[in-house]
DNA sequence: CTATTACCCATCGTCATACGAGGGAAGAAT
DNA sequence: ATTCTTCCCTCGTATGACGATGGGTAATAG
């Protein structure tokens, strides 16, 4: 009932599915590594929760940029490893381009004098 | 019906509020000159539609970071003179803070090597 | 006098998406 | 036995950006 939901935005919207094919860039990895990587490198400051990580996976999975198949983990675990197709590689360096040139004219603005 | 809705997102979400916000840190400005002053101020790199801008303002003013009146702009018209209150100049200010530590904590991760 | 072009305001409906809350399962450790 | 860590995923909801739409007024052009 009176289930009221904070929507802190802990990410920048938009970043999330950037920050997934990066982590990917360097090989396949699993969802729990996705986050770890993402973590690991931010210095702690980013923290992607499963439920974005997922759903934004899921998103991933219907683009050619990403394929997936089930695998072990080095835990032997069942996990399942997402891998950056070629056409996700072009797609990770234009979208990180555009990405840079949008924040780039933000923050002209915002530091304005 | 065949409604098709291109959602381009020109602008990064959650940038717009800030964007206003500094649009009006040197003295009130109307709808129109918001809009004006960020694509200049941007170099043309941004231009965010007129729907956006004023659903946006409409937001800002359930806050106490934005006053609204009417008066008469330069050019004769009527017109919505939007004011940022001493709290809004802090929230600006705390709020550009943020978004700056979050794009570098992105930006390490997506030019890491 | 009419038409076009700036200037100015706003809402509705739709789509995309980030995320909390769930709901599993299986190996390792205490 | 229970708890912890690693691993997977979906549903529902809040939020937000924006196209389409629908007003207006003033100046300028034809």
């Amino acid at each position: 009932m009176g289930n009221r939901q904070r929507q802190r935005n802990e990410l920048l919207p938009g970043s999330v599915d950037l920050l997934i094919l990066k982590a990917l860039l360097r090989g396949p990895r699993h969802g729990y590594a996705i986050t770890k990587y993402i973590r690991d490198t931010s210095d702690e400051a980013l923290s992607m929760g499963e439920s974005s990580l997922y759903t934004a996976l899921q998103r991933l999975l219907l683009t050619d940029w990403v394929r997936a198949e089930w695998g072990a983990s080095e835990n032997n675990r069942r996990a399942r490893y997402y891998t950056l197709t070629a056409a996700g590689k072009k797609h990770l360096a234009a979208e990180t381009r555009q990405f840079d040139d949008l924040v780039g004219a933000i923050q002209r603005v915002l530091h304005a004098t």
